[in-house]
RNA sequence: CGGGGCGUAGCGCAGUUUGGCUAGCGCGCCUGCCUUGGGAGCAGGAGGCCGGAGGUUCAAAUCCUCUCGCCCCGACCA
């Protein structure tokens, strides 16, 4: 078969790389399905492409079908190049691998688990990391054997407490995982950067404008991990990026320079203030005229039975990532009334750190740089003025814990951090030994020593870049496919199908194109334009190529590309040359661009 | 899990407050005519356990109880 290079074909035949629209299943819909909320997953129903079957779970149809392979034929190719080798393991996985690496429970609800008639404990894998390990701890036992790494492009299930805009977040997706085996850092370091560099060349072949961003490891365990962000206004994740240096990272893990002295080189004598009702920063700037940026906020956290006083300036906000980071535990959450009641001796608002005994406290550096701060007195309706930090209280821990926000300067000191939100289709992460150790996964060195295998693991959410892509890559009339993923590269759509002459002009050029490896729809269906032209541009082939009755008496017909909205006449005998050149050249100059 | 909302034809909705006649409208679908450069027009037609179960009543889409599902906002994640 001739094709266009990058054009995946799969081994189970669609029909040939032409498909008469009307045999098409692509219901598309005039109307926007109420439950759909942001412009993919509208698009993806209305387009045809997607159908719900329950939340979060979904079917492919031909069109999404088709998208789908595509993404997981450039995700194989980048894989297979970086030494990659592609596996099948179990979705179905066996509890007792999970409860070696206490993940059965940690993982609680979100995994999916049931029963064999022995009843004997399974999950649906939300992750591969246990399977995956298992195997390799039977079959790797040298240091020759490294590094190695395996890769697979399977459905993944995680009962999400809140499964929603679409295949954006699923309870069923399907997900790529590589991976990576060492036998030290240095090739852990290798197998990372080698992954990082083909997430870039993966993203932007399809299409997509993505960013990677320093990120918190969270619970998977590990030290280095960047998640890949399409930018996006509907994506869940905020992230800040530096308007001067390359520095980006997602809001969880960002770090800023802390504001420095405005000393007034005035101390002021510490007070106690009555202020009866006030609880909020906004409430004590206006009784005292003062900025939020001398008030010391104190909020209590608990996370299980320890309890933390967090101290931020007025005008930041707590992160709570960083600060479960510094008490080195998972997740903190604010504390209950009566809790704050016990620790601080006062109703919630007066927290404050001076005298505080009930618990650690820890501040973030900006909060020692204030000279005369307010904050709560812990006695209902006071608070104390004049604070000076370093003077009135002994934090047990000054630990960055602020959240950062765009305006915020950039650690480089040279730039500003600016906001953005995105959707996360990828993550990059450094395990470490995490899995191997819990498994038993090792190898001998050429002493024939035995050390666990340095570990990493390397995502991508395929069906999320889908919806990621669309969400990129649209505009008032439909989706606009980037070439690489378009289901169809080319939809002709003769202006009336009965008519003898169009006709056979279409079915030549359908005929002619689908030889050549085009992938072509022929819109063969006896509707009116209109309908025509509007499935086409929802469904958002990247050419339009139009038969109608004035220019065909010239011999010509209408090309129209998508997303430029260019358009012009070209004559029949060139038009399949012309637009094989075109659509060619397009994909190779992506795969070129990416190659550096 | 907390808060809010919704389940009536394939899709979008009205009707529910104040129970009552054959359960409606638009889009889509089927048949015919007509039409063919941006979701045409006319005529005819099909399609509903009004999410489910129980109750109240002469009578329930409508009132009560219980249940199931879905969507949105928050805490989690590819």
């Amino acid at each position: 078969m001739t094709g266009i290079p990058g054009v995946w074909y799969n081994w189970f035949d669609f029909g040939g790389v032409g498909l008469r629209m009307s045999r098409l299943l692509a219901p598309t819909l005039r109307e926007v399905p109420a439950e759909a909320e942001i412009a993919s997953h509208k698009l993806m129903l209305r387009a045809g492409f997607i159908r719900k079957s329950a939340a979060g779970v979904y079917s492919y149809l031909p069109l999404g079908y088709r998208v789908l392979q595509k993404i997981m034929a450039i995700v194989r190719e980048e894989m297979d190049a970086a030494g990659g080798q592609e596996v099948l393991l179990p979705i179905l996985q066996p509890a007792e691998l999970w409860h070696e690496t206490g993940r059965w429970d940690d993982y609680g609800e979100e995994m999916f688990k049931l029963k064999d008639r022995n009843d004997r404990g399974f999950c649906l894998g939300p992750t591969h990391e246990e399977i995956t390990t298992a195997l390799i701890r039977h079959e790797v036992r040298s240091y020759r054997q490294l590094p190695l790494l395996v890769y697979q492009i399977q459905n993944k299930y995680r009962d999400e407490i809140r499964p929603r805009f679409g295949v954006m977040r699923g309870r069923e997706f399907i997900m790529k995982d590589l991976y990576s085996f060492d036998r030290d850092d240095g090739g852990l370091d290798e197998s990372y950067w080698k992954m990082y560099h083909a997430y870039e060349r993966i993203f932007s072949r399809c299409g997509l404008n993505t960013r990677p961003v320093e990120a918190d490891p969270g619970a998977i365990g590990g030290n280095m991990t960047h998640e890949f962000m399409a930018l996006a206004e509907a994506g869940e994740a905020e992230i800040v990026y530096c308007s001067h240096c390359d520095y980006a990272a997602n809001v969880e893990k960002a770090e800023c320079m802390t504001p420095g002295v405005e000393s007034t080189g005035q101390l002021e004598p510490l007070t106690k203030v009555s202020t009866p009702g006030m609880r909020t920063v906004e409430d004590l700037e206006e009784f005292f005229g003062r900025p939020a940026s001398d008030m010391i906020k104190t909020l209590i956290y608990r996370s299980g039975d320890v309890v933390v006083a967090a101290l931020v300036r007025g005008d930041h906000a707590v992160n709570p990532t960083k600060l479960a980071r510094a008490i080195g535990s998972l997740e903190v959450e604010l504390a209950d009334e009566n809790t704050i009641e016990e620790v601080t001796g006062a109703p919630r608002g007066f927290a404050g750190p001076v005298g505080l005994k009930g618990c650690r406290i820890i501040a973030d550096p900006a909060v020692m740089n204030i000279e005369a701060g307010i904050s709560g007195g812990n006695a209902v309706d006071v608070h104390l003025k004049g604070i000076n930090p370093k003077r009135d209280f002994t934090p047990d821990e000054i630990v960055d814990i602020r959240m950062a926000k765009p305006g915020d300067p950039c650690l480089c000191g040279k730039g500003t951090l600016q906001g953005a939100r995105g959707i996360e289709v990828g993550q990059v992460f450094k395990l470490g030994t995490k899995y191997s150790q819990a498994l038993g996964a090792t190898f001998a060195d050429e002493e024939g020593e035995e050390h666990p295998l340095i570990m990493g693991c390397y995502g991508i959410g395929v069906s999320r870049t889908m919806a990621a892509v669309v969400e990129q890559c649209h505009d008032q009339d439909g989706i606009c496919w980037p070439i690489s993923l378009a289901p169809y590269h080319v939809a002709i759509v003769p202006v009336n199908y009965r008519d003898d002459e169009q006709r056979a002009a279409a079915e030549r050029l359908y005929h002619d194109l689908c030889e050549v490896g085009v992938e072509v729809l022929l819109d063969d269906r006896d509707e009116r334009p209109g309908v025509k032209f509007k499935d086409a541009d929802l469904i958002g082939f990247p050419v339009r190529i139009t038969i109608g009755p004035r220019a065909l008496a010239n011999g010509q017909v209408e090309v129209r590309w998508r997303t430029s909205g260019e358009e012009y006449l070209i004559f029949l005998n060139e038009v399949v040359t012309h637009v094989q050149d075109r659509i060619t050249r397009s994909i190779e100059d992506v795969e070129l661009a990416c190659r550096h």
